[in-house]
DNA sequence: ATAGCAGTTGGAGTTAACTCCAAGTCAAGC
DNA sequence: GCTTGACTTGGAGTTAACTCCAACTGCTAT
């Protein structure tokens, strides 16, 4: 698959394709004779997997360190582990906090329409 | 309260209160005869408020409009109800994306756990 | 064989959201 | 009256993560 089949199979600039490769988020990408990106399903699935954890905020940094960590091998299975487990947690925390944030939205938004058919009242912020 | 102890309260550097008070997310905090910034319950209850969406992931910019509209007065009550729930329902779909991620990781680390316990497989990514 | 287009590279530029800095002010304690 | 320390301001600097650019290459169709 050529830079622009995947960026628009997983929605992703060519752009910051190249970046990730580039920084290490994508193994070394395999050439064509001419030199041009020749992606493979793996390679897509990586991609994939990459902008998932991009969404969910994991930093470019951490992904780095976990690739960096494939390169080592086997030995590293552990680290990447709990690496991942880590980022889990992180990601659990932001979750509890963005499911309290909705709440609290909800309540404001109650407040807001309770505001709007007494047609009278100002809120404090 | 001077700008020290909401930013102890808050948790948030005193650059930052003062960086948000310029872009217009709290309106012009008072000032004592000195010129020092006298914060009240009402402007900490919103540094409190703007502290938690900004930590959800509404934009500065979103929330500068927010304040805008409320600076207008009551005939914007509506805009305003109607911004907040768009940011809700934002919210409600990175909500749902996470919770998929988090899915998406445990079955990545259950994985890892396999392997780690057979001790010979290595994994694709 | 030439025009045109998709791709390549290294490196510069952009954006959001802070974060830091220099130069100055003011109240309090010695 | 002078030092100290917390505060003030406007504006410059930083960081992460892209995004854009210029100059070039190499198929493909006319």
């Amino acid at each position: 698959m050529t830079i622009s089949e995947i960026s628009k199979k997983c929605n992703i600039s060519p752009d910051t394709l190249r970046y990730y490769e580039k920084v290490g988020l994508l193994s070394y990408v395999n050439r064509t004779s001419g030199g041009i990106r020749n992606y493979t399903e793996q390679d897509c699935a990586q991609v994939e997997f990459v902008k998932c954890m991009r969404s969910a905020g994991l930093s470019i940094e951490v992904l780095q360190k976990y690739f960096e960590l494939f390169k080592r091998g086997k030995s590293t299975l552990k680290a990447r582990r709990d690496l991942l487990a880590k980022e889990r947690e992180n990601l659990q925390m932001r979750f509890r906090e963005l499911q309290d944030t909705i709440k609290r939205l909800d309540y404001k938004i109650s407040v807001y329409d309770k505001a709007l058919k007494s047609k009278s009242k100002e809120l404090k912020f």
